[in-house]
DNA sequence: ACCGCCGGGTGCC
DNA sequence: ACCGCCGGGTGCC
């Protein structure tokens, strides 16, 4: 190619993010789970959605501002405390958050009070007088706790006016919306029963893919071949991505564009939304997908040039493979060392837009173009990103290294605002897993709101996991306008909808297939379903403990017992919730093999009260040893030197101490913020721990190991070549596994979370080779058996414990029944009988059902009455 | 007239 | 704003 055409895709920003969160769907980590716990504590809770009043105000000082509105729209009150002609002003603003003008002082007062102190929230309709000069009126409706009724209205009546239940006249019912199925507004005004509405929300996203079944081939460079599916899913996003549509649910009317759903209007044409939701099930090559559209679509619909490589220390390979007909994939140790050399070195070392690459492994290729922000020298990381996942292609097995990169980009994006990531103009930015930032107050979720892209993709087989709330985190992502923000989703969809609006769910409905592209594997093209796998066989196996572990299990139950008696009869169950899974924590090690449970070594430390330290450090203990590679929230990397707070967060002692240097007395507890100390930090004992059971107790088998072994060892007697996924939550159990394994002289690999990129990488690929000699079985931890892993090789499944998610369990066992699956899989799940672990499947049962039943709409006082009855049932009470 | 009334200037918060 | 409000001009009938 001519190097005119290298200048123009140059220049035309060639960059991409795929984001990948691994982390996702594992175990819940204690910290997790009480985060999940605050989490539903939000404030659209429905408690919170009582209609305490309504009033006509006035909309004043329209001429000063630009926002407009339509008759019957919604607008948005914002206090302005900082104004300086009144600190009670309130600002109107439409939907697009363009000022209107004021609420009239008078009203604002009192308006003012009630949204400062969380009396209630208030939100406004303009009624009629849209296309007034002056003033306008608004009917406002305050919403808010039943207990604040009172003071709100009281408030109301000092200054003189009175809260009323209607508007008299004229329509309380915005215009939102379209009638789409026709009903006659009788019919929608009945409100869907419960079980409708669990109905619609199993159906959201069954099978959205009518009318997107045109094929695409990818381009050349792509090596492996797609799948009839794989290329209708291409053809789509391709569509989503080239489109010069109007953005869903946007029509041109007489110069101005209307949101179909909403019936707001703008005189400036919609920003497009490029992307979309990929929602595919697992297992249907959502990212071999993506990748495929990396390539094929770059700029004017053309593939990526790849002649852009050139120059560069990969560009050897890359310009063999993309001239030369035969796509010989590159080999391992090639890609080894493209990530110890390039793309690595490339993300750490801040290479920013404007400035020309550092790295001296590659050499800039051209001056810098500075125009737009857009880069377009040398080899930036967003480059390497893209080749190296196209050199990945014909190696998919190869997938871990790239992980090893996402890691980082990960830790990167997190540095808000100031990480290169946020300083480029992308191209695409991919969210792999992308249902991760489902919470808006993670930092995750809002760095990579920050991210800049023209084109942006969420892939997600579980695009909502508890409730429709989920949705919003996503739209906000897409800025699916105006549904990115929360008022709005708020107002349009997600009250209508829980509330048993119909028009409000089919708005949600037309909303979510405008987006969307999702196939299960039991979708059906051409009449055959997409993916044939083999059988998939589930047995439950009971353990009998001995007499011996019996007695111990009963004495930790006692103990645990009394403990959290205490906390019943203190009606403190949920605020020691962190001690009540611990104690849970040990009945489980117990269950498994007695010489799990740690026990710790008690040091003098002036500086805390022992009684306090002796918690803090069983709470560490318990965090360390849960088997679940928890993370420290400031690094997301895991724990190095880890230290817990009197708060009872665990952090790295650098990571920790380094916020408490840069805050000084203000310090606070990242997730709590609760004030924090330097000397008030304590450290787990460690060592001391670690080798304190790896004497004597380790040689001890327990019931469980034994029943284990006797499935390997007559698995083997039967058929030497089959191999296995011994998978824990426990990697100090799995230790203990190790030497039985040993013993009896099995070839057997590891995978955790602790593990090195390289080692894990090394492992996977020893566990594939089928040639003799290779590990017939992989110890597995049940959260390194994470979203993109492939360990087709193993046939049987071995679930030594239950876990508290029974999606992370079948998210495990997807490691391995597969796309690449010959044999039919076999899961043994191990239960101890008359355990936690019995009591713990029931509560997965019931949970499940209880899903099922109430999706979205469940109450607060339920979940927390839930949480407690399960407590209730695990620990027999 | 320390008022009323008139009519011009003016205008969110 | 085809209003309200302000403040200056003005003043019997």
């Amino acid at each position: 190619m001519q190097s005119s055409n290298i200048n123009a895709s140059t220049s035309a920003s060639p960059r991409y993010a795929l984001i990948d969160f691994l982390d996702v769907g594992g175990t819940m980590t204690i910290s997790q789970e009480i985060a999940n716990l605050t989490e539903d504590s939000g404030q659209d809770l429905p408690e919170e959605n009582v209609q305490i009043g309504s009033i006509q105000g006035t909309v004043v000082g329209l001429r000063y501002y630009t926002g407009t509105v339509n008759r019957g729209e919604m607008v948005s009150l914002v206090r302005q405390p900082q104004n300086p002609y009144d600190r009670n002003a309130v600002m109107v603003a439409n939907v697009f958050g363009s000022q209107v003008g004021h609420i009239k002082k008078e009203l604002a007062a009192p308006m003012a009070y009630i949204m400062d102190n969380n009396l209630a929230r208030v939100e406004g309709v303009v009624p009629y007088g849209e296309k007034n000069t002056f003033s306008m009126p608004v009917n406002l409706t305050f919403w808010g706790r039943e207990e604040n009724r009172e003071a709100v209205h009281n408030q109301m009546r000092c200054h003189g006016f009175r809260l009323g239940t209607e508007f008299k006249g004229g329509t309380t019912q915005t215009s939102v919306g379209r009638d789409l199925l026709g009903l006659s507004s009788k019919i929608s005004a009945i409100p869907l029963t419960e079980e409708e509405l669990k109905n619609a929300f199993d159906k959201l996203f069954d099978d959205l893919m009518e009318d997107k079944t045109r094929e695409m081939e990818p381009a050349e460079a792509v090596c492996t071949s797609l799948l009839p599916h794989q290329k209708q899913a291409l053809s789509w996003m391709t569509s989503r991505e080239n489109s010069n549509d109007l953005p869903p649910f946007w029509e041109e009317k007489h110069g101005l564009y209307f949101n179909v759903l909403t019936n707001f209007a703008i005189k400036e044409r919609p920003e497009k939304v490029l992307g979309g939701i990929l929602a595919d099930d697992m297992g249907l090559g959502k990212t071999l997908t993506t990748i495929a559209l990396i390539v094929s679509n770059f700029h004017n619909g053309k593939p990526l040039p790849l002649e852009q490589c050139e120059g560069s220390s990969m560009s050897s390979t890359c310009r063999k493979k993309s001239t030369s007909k035969d796509h010989e994939p590159v080999s391992l140790s090639q890609l080894k060392r493209l990530h110890a050399d390039g793309v690595t070195a490339d993300i750490i070392e801040e290479d920013v837009p404007q400035k020309k690459a550092k790295t001296t492994a590659n050499p800039a290729k051209k001056p810098a173009d500075t125009k737009k922000g857009t880069l377009t020298s040398g080899f930036y990381s967003q480059e390497w990103f893209c080749w190296m996942m196209w050199t990945l292609l014909p190696l998919w097995s190869a997938l871990p290294l790239r992980l090893g990169l996402q890691k980082r980009v990960r830790r990167r994006v997190l540095n808000k605002g100031n990480s290169p990531l946020h300083k480029v103009s992308w191209l695409r930015v991919v969210l792999d897993e992308g249902h991760v930032i489902r919470n808006p107050n993670a930092l995750q979720s809002k760095a990579v709101l920050e991210l800049q892209s023209e084109r942006r993709w969420i892939l997600s087989g579980t695009p909502i996991q508890n409730s429709l709330k989920d949705l919003f985190m996503l739209l906000s992502f897409l800025k699916l306008k105006p549904f990115d923000v929360k008022e709005w989703w708020n107002r349009i969809i997600q009250r209508p909808v829980t509330m048993g609006d119909r028009v409000g769910l089919k708005n949600l409905q037309a909303l979510v297939k405008g987006i969307t592209l999702r196939r299960t594997k039991n979708s059906k093209v051409a009449g055959r379903t997409l993916v044939q796998l083999p059988e998939r066989r589930v047995f439950v196996q009971h353990v009998i403990l001995s007499e011996e572990e019996r007695e111990e299990y009963e004495q930790v139950r006692r103990e645990g017992r009394k403990i959290v008696d205490r906390y019943f009869e203190e009606g403190t169950v949920m605020t020691n919730y962190a001690d009540v899974l611990a104690i849970l924590v040990r009945l489980r090690q117990h269950c498994c093999h007695p010489s799990l449970v740690g026990k710790y070594t008690r040091a003098d430390d002036p500086g805390t009260p022992s009684e306090l330290r002796e918690r803090l450090i069983n709470k560490i203990t318990l965090v360390l040893n849960s088997g679940s590679d928890e993370e420290c929230a400031i690094c997301l990397d895991s724990l190095r030197q880890p230290v817990i707070t009197y708060c009872a967060h665990v952090y790295c002692r650098p990571c920790i101490c380094e916020v408490i240097r840069s805050e000084k007395e203000q310090a606070r507890c990242p997730l709590c913020r609760a004030p924090i100390k330097t000397k008030e930090l304590v450290e787990y004992p460690g060592e001391e721990m670690e080798a304190g059971p790896a004497t004597g107790e380790n040689c001890r088998s327990s019931s469980k190991v034994d029943a284990l072994m006797s499935n390997l060892l007559k698995l083997r007697n039967e058929d030497p070549t089959v191999k296995s996924l011994v998978v824990s939550q426990f990697t100090r159990f799995m230790d203990l596994i190790e030497v039985p394994l040993r013993e009896y002289g099995f070839s057997f690999t590891r995978l955790d979370g602790s593990m090195a990129q390289k080692t894990r990488a090394k492992a996977i690929q020893d566990f594939q080779d089928s040639s003799p000699g290779s590990p017939t079985i992989m110890l597995l931890s049940l959260k390194a058996g994470g979203v993109g892993l492939n360990l087709t090789a193993a046939s049987h499944v071995f679930m030594m414990d239950p876990a508290w998610n029974p999606a992370a369990e079948d998210q495990c066992v997807d490691r391995c029944h597969r796309l690449g699956q010959s044999r039919d899989v076999v899961i043994t799940k191990f239960i101890v009988k008359d355990s936690v672990e019995e009591n713990m499947v029931k509560i997965q049962k019931k949970k499940q059902e209880l899903v099922d039943k109430a999706f979205g709409v469940k109450k607060p006082q339920d979940l927390k009455q839930a949480r407690i009855d399960e407590i209730r049932a695990l620990m027999e009470i």
